[in-house]
DNA sequence: ATGAAAGCGCTAACAT
DNA sequence: ATGTTAGCGCTTTCAT
């Protein structure tokens, strides 16, 4: 009983044809034909029927979106970045859950493919390619990782430079004057491990040392990241070398440690500067205003957006590409010191906000 | 160059109608012929055309969810929790967002309409019903509005009550014994106002004095939540009447209060005990884990997920429902006292956690 | 500038 | 147990 291309046909005397041309601005068909159609439409809140559109064209215009949750604001910045660049190309976008499972990733990616999605964004949690490589996607449909890449795939990604992470929230410590710094490790998965690197790679390039001493593990990734944060700094006043600068996994685990600093009569920024990760507005905003490494995720998300958009015009076969989004720092007065400015760090450290 | 139903037919000798026979579970196919059938299936990978089928059947098994955004924590729970129901009955789900936007959400739900999707979840923010009405809808396909009624809507609706979240963190203060309940009150919107109420309520079922001068209010919604706590408290120190309890219209509100009560010396719970609203996880474990209220949004999205569910099987014509969820409280350290019990609220407060 | 015919890939209804 | 026919609502192609 909904309204039919025929019926609006039939109502006007008109070919079905000749609504449809209406319909896609068509250039062909008279003026007068044009408003009596248009008109007629709107009375009868006529919708095309997209299912029936899309099995002649072989088109969809929408785009899946697969992503493990969306609690975490990171993968709802994604999904928001993604949405806006797609639907600015006319697109429409369906984001579906995984819930980190990789077998309902399988599912949620086969039911997308079975709804002719013209591409698929994909943060995967799939440890080997194998599923991917069963698809024999590539040839049909364009498919790009988000976030994170499976392990030894060569398909096309756009993902945060988590190296850049480490780096610039090192850098930034050095240039207000640290000089100890001190790195609450978050956990170590590939992307952990880089953030790290980035961290180590900073020192070495500003010439500092290296004080094994001053990187806190992980500490049991059971205990909330508050106390994680509170007891790592706690650690770290125990120890011989007392750090001027600290850097930690995420910004929640910052906040902890500030607190904890705090608690033992340390001055912020003063006595020690502190950058989180994430630049989680709502955290970054509490008792002292925490600068942060901006993850960047709604820029992630356009970028892959416009990637995935560029393959299905491409009709593919532009083989794969990389894209790495640098995160940018946020500074706050968790770092807001004036005094000794070192010699800048080799790098744009990507100071902004 | 996908495969199609006819290439298994015409590679195995036998007709479309048998392999679609198989693939969709019928009976009356001989055991060795269904085999073979999906042997081939799965050699070929063959993903039937959702899409032909749609059209065919005239049904989706897809719902559409439209939330103005997934950046709150309730939004990416109360989608997680529709996710799960519909999924469970064999369903997908589409989510869609409005960021806020009148006008973008009813683009997007004529594009879901378009896609013929079998039902609609909405959280709406539509100030007028003017727009459903139009959409002759109900006829057609189920609506459920979610979390928000629109003013002067009669159609279904799941939500939380906004009126026993009060009342439950009220009934709580009052049975750990505190006397001078504080509100840290939200905006003056329909679901702010009904918490107050409840508050209030609560208030006099247990005989207790109301005083105005407890109660604060937004503060300007443009400062930061945590600092609107922390003045709010700040405020109420300052006054006449010492509270003995506060409530908060959101956790963040609530830590920002508790900061402000510890930087003042005060004990918590002992000299004031805390709850906040949401029950964010992270937020409530950090220093002083914090009571909360808990929005229920996953309750939510499962009880809407399921009327919409019941809508599209009863081939609506059930006339509307409409479901209140009850938020539970959990109960931490910010308001755990022995003491002082009083006579139990006349309602149960749905203590739990 | 308009229309008629054919068909996208599937399934409902009716054979056999 | 298997096959045939028709058609879902649209657009492509080829007339007129």
């Amino acid at each position: 009983m909904p309204v039919r291309l025929k019926d609006i046909a039939d109502d006007l005397n008109l070919s079905k044809m000749t609504i449809s041309r209406v319909l896609r601005g068509q250039t062909d068909v008279s003026a007068e034909t044009k408003a009596r159609v248009l008109q007629r439409v709107k009375e009868l809140r006529y919708r095309p029927n997209a299912m029936a559109r899309s099995l002649r064209t072989g088109q969809t215009s929408t785009l899946g979106l697969i992503v493990p949750s969306l609690r975490e604001t990171y993968f709802s910045e994604l999904a928001r970045g993604v949405d806006q660049m797609v639907r600015s190309a006319g697109y429409g976008l369906a984001v579906c859950l995984t819930e980190d499972d990789a077998e309902l990733e399988q599912r949620q990616i086969e039911l997308l493919l079975a709804r002719q999605v013209d591409a698929l964004l994909v943060v995967s949690v799939q440890e080997t390619t194998t599923f991917f490589d069963g698809l024999a996607i590539g040839e049909s449909v364009p498919l790009v990782f988000v976030n994170r890449k499976v392990p030894g795939s060569t398909r096309s990604f756009v993902g945060l430079s988590e190296e850049r992470v480490g780096r610039t929230a090192a850098d930034h410590l050095i240039s207000v004057g640290c000089r100890r710094l001190a790195y609450l490790r978050g956990p170590r998965t590939p992307a952990g491990d880089l953030r790290y690197n980035g961290f180590r790679e900073a020192l070495h390039e500003a010439e500092l040392p290296y004080h094994a001493d001053l990187v806190i593990d992980g500490m049991g990734a059971e205990a909330a990241e508050y106390k994680r944060g509170f007891d790592g700094m706690l650690r770290l006043l125990s120890g011989r070398i007392r750090p001027d600068g600290l850097m930690a996994y995420t910004d929640m685990m910052a906040v902890g440690a500030m607190d904890a600093a705090l608690s033992r009569g340390i001055r912020i920024p003063e006595g020690i500067a502190f950058v989180g990760s994430g630049n989680e507005t709502r955290l970054c905003e509490m008792r002292i205003a925490l600068s942060s490494v901006d993850a960047a995720g709604d820029e992630v998300g356009r970028k892959a957006g416009r990637m995935a958009l560029q393959l299905i015009s491409d009709n593919s076969k532009a083989g794969s590409r990389r894209i790495l989004v640098s995160p940018k720092l946020v500074q706050r007065s968790s770092s807001l010191r004036q005094y000794g400015k070192v010699a800048p760090a080799k790098r744009p450290s990507g100071i902004s906000g």
